[in-house]
DNA sequence: AATGCAGCCAACCGCGTCAAA
DNA sequence: CTTTGACGCGGTTGGCTGCAT
């Protein structure tokens, strides 16, 4: 399913992750979100790029993703997304609560491709036999009357649509992806939560005094020097490459959401 | 039982955009 | 205005799975 496992020259791993490097991941999002995706892997205890990091928590780890099978009227948007829309996976990800842009792109490529490309044939030819005897009867009653083409009902359904169809309308549906984090409301939830014994409709329940051994926090920073046992997460020093700005937004991004205090 | 093949999907790659310096 | 770095997006790939032969 995933591609195996391997490291590329800088020692940064690729390939499938494991249920190890998911459960670093997701703990060390949920205590203090993605202020960085550059250095959260080193913080996070992690041997992976930023990059890979991001897409595991977009596409499989953030909570509120629901990884069950589509259902008929999640499959009917996206046709219909689709026919609006065309290849933009992200703004129908916006528009499909709990499923991934990536989700999306790989049950249309696999499915409702060729569903819908059958779908066409038969509507087109449902077409081609009606405008022929539409024609026949048009003509002999108004021989001056345009047909409206395809395209053009197409472009106009388009035009209507009030749905989101520019970049920047993107960031204000439903939930923007990329400003994601996990709210007080979150850990409050999981707090009272009670098993149902459904990994998929569970919430995450970081077992966090396990997981943040090898952790760092944004506020370790400050220290300048912090030493732990981790071989896949080397010492780090406040030095001038780190960028105070990033720390700073990092502040103003989660200071209400996390509780400083070990 | 062994092999081949197609379907499926997680993950990677490259490029574009945007904001900050 | 230019450069740089971070992030996000869409296309593509690699390899697992299940079915057919």
């Amino acid at each position: 399913m995933a591609k195996s496992l391997s490291f590329d020259k800088n020692g940064v791993k690729k390939g499938a992750w494991n249920e190890e490097e998911d459960d670093k991941l997701r703990a060390y999002i949920q205590r203090y979100g993605h202020w960085n995706w550059g250095l959260l892997p080193q913080f996070a205890g992690l041997s992976r790029s930023g990059k890979s990091c991001r897409l595991r928590w977009m596409n499989y780890l953030r909570p509120d993703l629901k990884h069950g099978n589509f259902t008929k009227e999640e499959d009917d948007l996206i046709v219909d997304l689709h026919n609006k829309l065309g290849n933009k996976w992200s703004t129908m990800a916006a528009k499909l609560p709990g499923r991934s842009d990536n989700e999306i792109k790989n049950r249309w490529n696999t499915h409702l491709k060729k569903r819908a490309h059958e779908d066409e044939m038969i509507v087109l030819e449902n077409e081609h036999e009606g405008s022929i005897e539409l024609d026949q009867v048009e003509q002999k009653e108004n021989p001056n009357l345009e047909v409206l083409h395809e395209g053009e009902i197409f472009l106009e359904g388009y035009l209507e649509s009030p749905s989101c169809s520019s970049g920047t309308e993107l960031s204000s549906c439903w939930m923007s992806t990329s400003d994601y984090t996990v709210s007080s409301d979150v850990a409050l939830q999981t707090s009272d939560y009670e098993s149902t014994g459904d990994f998929w409709s569970e919430p995450f329940l970081p077992d966090i005094t396990s997981s943040i051994d090898n952790m760092l926090s944004p506020s370790d920073l400050i220290d300048g020097y912090v030493s732990h046992d981790q071989s896949s997460c080397q010492d780090v020093t406040m030095s001038d490459e780190f960028s105070w700005s990033t720390f700073d937004s990092y502040f103003q991004y989660n200071n209400e959401l996390v509780d400083w205090s070990f």
